[in-house]
DNA sequence: TGTACATCAGTGAACGCGCGTTCACTGATGTAC
DNA sequence: TGTACATCAGTGAACGCGCGTTCACTGATGTAC
């Protein structure tokens, strides 16, 4: 049954979105292709006229993972919702840096080149909100946020939720964060 | 073909030490019961007498990963060890956390409990090592080097070792802790 | 100390299963006239 | 505008493969006498 050429733009769309959350969700080699095109209300047949391979979907799908960052106002508000429950939580809808950061340690070049597009992009965001004297400076905070607030999630993450240090972690390094970043607002405990 | 108990003990040690540099290397998905026994000098029938699951080899074999951490003399050691190309680069000789929180993330609780040990203990290794007021302020100070030093290996990591980015991230995480963690030393860049 | 036998660490074939990928097919879409 | 046909997005069975796990078996070890 061939379907409209707008159609299938939209079900190739659908395709990468659904794997974008489920890729964070369980991990590149968590979710196949079969569950995955099942869940983007297709069937599996079809994944190979839309992409090459698994692999060229997960550097897809994880360059899609990344865009929600931009919503943040300032750092203190990026801070408290990168270092929230809300976002340790939702894994699918959350951080693609933090979720798959591991797993892309172990993937090809096409997928550590999304990895660094996303955290090029998002240090680029937190050196414009950042006070300082040369661009140099502002891009070392950044990264230093970055490093802090990716490795607070993953280690909050990798604890059982009922364990008092997954929120010891968030909250912790969440607090210090601010202090660090932005010594002038009340931190609020 | 039996073996003496003595031996058979050693067999078992030397499987989940294989293990233990294994799933660093390639992620607890990345190597199956039968290479991993082959890697140990075993076949891979016998791993059942061993251990209950290859998840609860996961566990023991995590715990095994963290072991190593003690040998630094002090902060400054531990930051120019951890945040090393060396280190960032032996995935598999280097410390459990780095290399397997993302996958930590998706285990069951017996996994995660070990990952819990293993942070707790660098933490308090490193709480122990620095200056602080109270022991809740060097626990807190800890925790923010432990995320930050975590999440800039990962970061790292996750970039093609051709890309500038990855040894951008890992120099300017190192001095900024260093700055941050031990100012009255030199930092050298 | 020597002999007979039970134990059990390790072997390797086999299990069902889900994976990524291929392919012949279907039938609505898009196009040439 | 209407008709005939080529295109190709999507279908679902099938492929080989490696996975975690099971099990009947082997034969040296450990033990009872």
């Amino acid at each position: 049954m061939r379907v409209s050429k707008t159609q299938a733009q939209e079900n190739r769309k659908r395709v990468v979105e659904t794997a974008s959350v489920l890729f964070r969700e369980r991990g590149f080699e968590g979710i196949g292709v079969i569950e995955l095109m099942a869940a983007a209300g297709l069937t599996h047949g079809g994944f190979y006229n839309q992409f090459r391979s698994k692999s060229a979907l997960m550097a897809e799908a994880t360059a899609c993972g990344f865009s929600h960052m931009r919503t943040s106002a300032d750092v203190v508000d990026f801070i408290n919702f990168y270092l929230s429950r809300r976002h340790r939580d939702a894994l699918g809808k959350g951080c693609a840096i933090a979720a798959l950061s591991g797993d892309a340690a172990r993937q090809q070049g096409d997928v550590k080149s999304s990895f660094e597009a996303g955290i090029g992009q998002l240090v680029e965001n937190l050196t414009a909100m950042l006070p300082a004297d040369t661009h140099a400076e502002g891009r070392a905070k950044a990264m230093s946020l970055v490093a802090q607030a990716v490795g607070a999630i993953v280690l909050s993450r990798a604890c059982r939720e009922e364990a008092p240090l997954t929120d010891e972690i968030l909250e912790t390094c969440r607090i210090a964060l601010l202090e660090q970043y932005s010594p002038e607002t009340h931190v609020s405990r």
